[in-house]
RNA sequence: GCCGACAUAGCUCAGUUGGCUAGAGCAGCUGAUUUGUAAUCAGCAGGCCCGGGGUUCAAAUCCUCGUGUCGGCACCA
């Protein structure tokens, strides 16, 4: 197999390159290797830029890369393109593929560069981001693009690809500017490795919650309802209602208080919060009696309200308020996705306030906390330090020395972390817990934010051990992040087979005949004692149907009862998995169902 | 919000170039059957074809404005 490519010091260098810079190194050959699909999927995008050109001749190109699973090119025409020309560019790109044509290159100065592409605006966008007084050119038939590479060495060798997705992007990433349209495809040295990333497609798209969430009936959205307010149906307000309660304990084991303050509150407060000046785009407001409200879109404030309720001592810090609060925010209409983004929903949420000298051990507490839930549902997280955004309230001072405590606390006790630049909450920076979903998506849930700037806003205090008034500091934090997306995510993970001490219902119990019926809701209300939900499959079906229609609901388990169970007393488990079945004693299956829902708490 | 696509029964989908009473499977209801480990049989019911306007002799089908959904971008738990 012939090289398409070198590595030179660690970098992929193309052989154009390697032979106009004579450098050697380990040869890359077209395979499936990081490196190799890097180069192939890039001469992709660029194979793709010629099919476009040759189809719509005033395309004007903007930048093409890599990505992580495939490849992109934004580009502007005048031509309206739907997914339906996805399949035409897709022949025009194997056309020219059959062509064969070399791959090469060239260089010019930046000068001749601006020159010869003097009427490609975008072209020029790309110049200015080009700091190099030279820059490169790779041509193939008589399509040429500006390009730093690496290329292979013939468009020939790109057989195995599939234009995915079409979809509008904003020019440089920035929502001030155009839009642009963007393609992305897929490559792969081989057309097996293609057949089977399209197979993986397939299968995440059986775990999306939304499709498992409809099928499990968890929950629905309804167009009259509104956008972006989800509806919890019985199986799925069964499930949350298990997180809730695990999680209830899990808090007053670590000394937090429930509360709960009003939906909504007096615009003023929010004034005074700077909700209303940074926040109050994202917010509901009405009016009552003349007087504006605002639907709270977080829970800090109502918290506050109740650490005002009395006077605190030093000696009763830290205090530790927690809510399931509902919350509502004006997310955009194409940010809406499933129970993933939506615009009421129930965050995990708690308010620590306490002295100086305990953040570090409480932001410690709550890191272990975080890990002790996320360890129990087997994800992989990672944590992130953002720092203080655009939009943001009190002394950059402030700011300096709470993101410092923050990088304390994590490096003290060797936590990883990455840093989000400009990415805290407008009252303080945060570190933000990430999970990464069945697809390879990481998305936002638990979040540990420092604020000195709220208790300044508030003028919250407590007594000094001098009797001075002392202003606390405020830790708002969230573990699951909101019910909606984490059961959402938890979804996924399981693809709807929830480990028993969440699942909506734990067994499903059939009666062979009516007779057995009365045992089948004798053992139900048994379950229902200690703390498990049962559903009876007692229809006018045939057993084979209720066993098949039991199985597709994805319970735990499942039991079978006739005559002989009703007589020992017993029943005949049926595995979800293998289909195997056995035998228990009624002592024994309560037991077993007990152990393995109580077998988890945080 | 922006770019592109889509919206037919509770669900999954058919429905020809605009043309007779809009179809199917599953789910539901009724009856028969009383079942020992993944679909028993028969019958019935179910639709403002997302909503408002328009074009046309005629609209599920074409145009337009909304609403919602999907894929991205931007924004975020």
């Amino acid at each position: 197999m012939n090289a398409i490519a070198i590595k030179h010091n660690d970098e992929i260098i193309d052989l154009q390159t390697a032979k106009e810079l004579g450098f050697e190194g380990e040869q890359i050959h077209l395979d499936n290797s990081p490196e190799a699909l890097e180069v192939l999927r890039h001469s992709t995008a660029h194979l793709m830029a010629q099919a476009i050109k040759s189809l719509y001749p005033d395309a004007e190109f903007y930048v093409g890369p890599t990505v992580k699973e495939g490849f992109y090119y934004d580009f502007k025409t005048s031509a309206d393109i739907g997914e339906g020309d996805l399949k035409k560019i897709e022949k025009q790109m194997l056309s020219f593929a059959k062509k064969k044509y070399e791959i090469q290159k060239y260089e010019i100065s930046m000068e001749e560069a601006r020159e010869k592409f003097k009427d490609d605006h975008l072209k020029q966008a790309v110049l200015d981001m080009i700091p190099d007084d030279k820059v490169s050119i790779y041509k193939q038939g008589d399509f040429e693009d500006l390009c730093r590479g690496p290329h292979l060495p013939s468009i020939g060798l790109i057989r195995n690809f599939k234009l995915t997705k079409i979809a509008g992007a904003y020019l440089g990433g920035d929502s001030k500017n155009e839009m642009l349209t963007r393609i992305y495809g897929i490559a792969f040295a081989d057309k097996e490795s293609l057949k089977a990333h399209m197979t993986m497609l397939a299968e995440a798209e059986k775990r999306d919650h939304r499709k498992i969430g409809a099928q499990m009936k968890l929950f629905t959205f309804r167009e009259e309802v509104g956008a972006g307010f989800p509806i919890w149906l019985p199986a799925g307000g069964r499930l949350r209602a298990r997180l809730e309660n695990l999680l209830f304990k899990a808090h007053r084991k670590r000394g937090y208080e429930p509360v709960r303050g009003p939906e909504m509150l007096r615009s003023d407060l929010w004034m005074t919060s700077g909700h209303y000046q940074n926040y109050g785009e994202n917010m509901y407001f009405t009016k009552i009696d003349e007087i504006e409200f605002g639907v709270k879109p977080m829970n800090c404030v109502g918290h506050i309200k109740v650490y005002e309720d009395e006077l605190h001592s030093y000696r009763d810090l830290p205090i530790k308020y927690f809510e399931y609060g509902v919350v509502h925010r004006h997310e955009l209409t194409g940010a809406l996705h499933g129970l993933f983004r939506v615009r009421e929903f129930t965050q995990d949420d708690a308010h620590i306030f306490c002295r100086a000298d305990q953040i570090e051990e409480q932001i410690i507490e709550v890191v272990d906390f975080v890990d002790k839930i996320m360890s129990t549902f087997e994800f992989d997280y990672k944590m992130m330090v953002s720092t203080k955004p655009e939009k943001a309230v009190g002394d950059d001072k402030v700011w300096e020395v709470s993101t410092q405590a923050l990088k304390n606390a994590m490096d003290k006790n060797n936590l990883v972390y990455e840093i989000d630049e400009g990415g805290g909450a407008f009252y303080g920076p945060k570190i933000d817990i990430k999970i990464t979903d069945a697809i390879g998506r990481e998305w936002q849930c638990g979040t540990i934010q420092l604020d000195f700037n709220l208790p300044e806003r508030f003028k919250l205090e407590y007594n000094g051990e001098d009797n001075d008034k002392i202003q606390p500091v405020m830790i708002h934090r969230a573990i699951l992040g909101s019910f909606e997306r984490f059961i959402g995510i938890l979804t996924e993970h399981y693809a709807g087979e929830f480990p028993m001490f969440i699942a909506p219902t734990q067994v499903a119990i059939i009666p062979i005949a009516d007779t057995h019926k009365e045992y089948a809701k004798l053992l139900s209300d048994k379950l229902i004692d200690i703390g498990a939900d049962a559903e009876i499959y007692a229809k006018n079906d045939s057993l084979n149907k209720r066993i098949r229609t039991a199985e597709k609901t994805k319970v735990p388990m499942l039991i079978i009862v006739g005559d002989e169970e009703v007589e020992g007393k017993t029943v005949a488990v049926r595995d979800r998995r293998t289909r195997e079945q056995y035998n228990l004693s009624e002592e024994e299956f309560l037991t077993l169902i007990q152990t393995k829902i109580n077998e988890v708490n945080f």
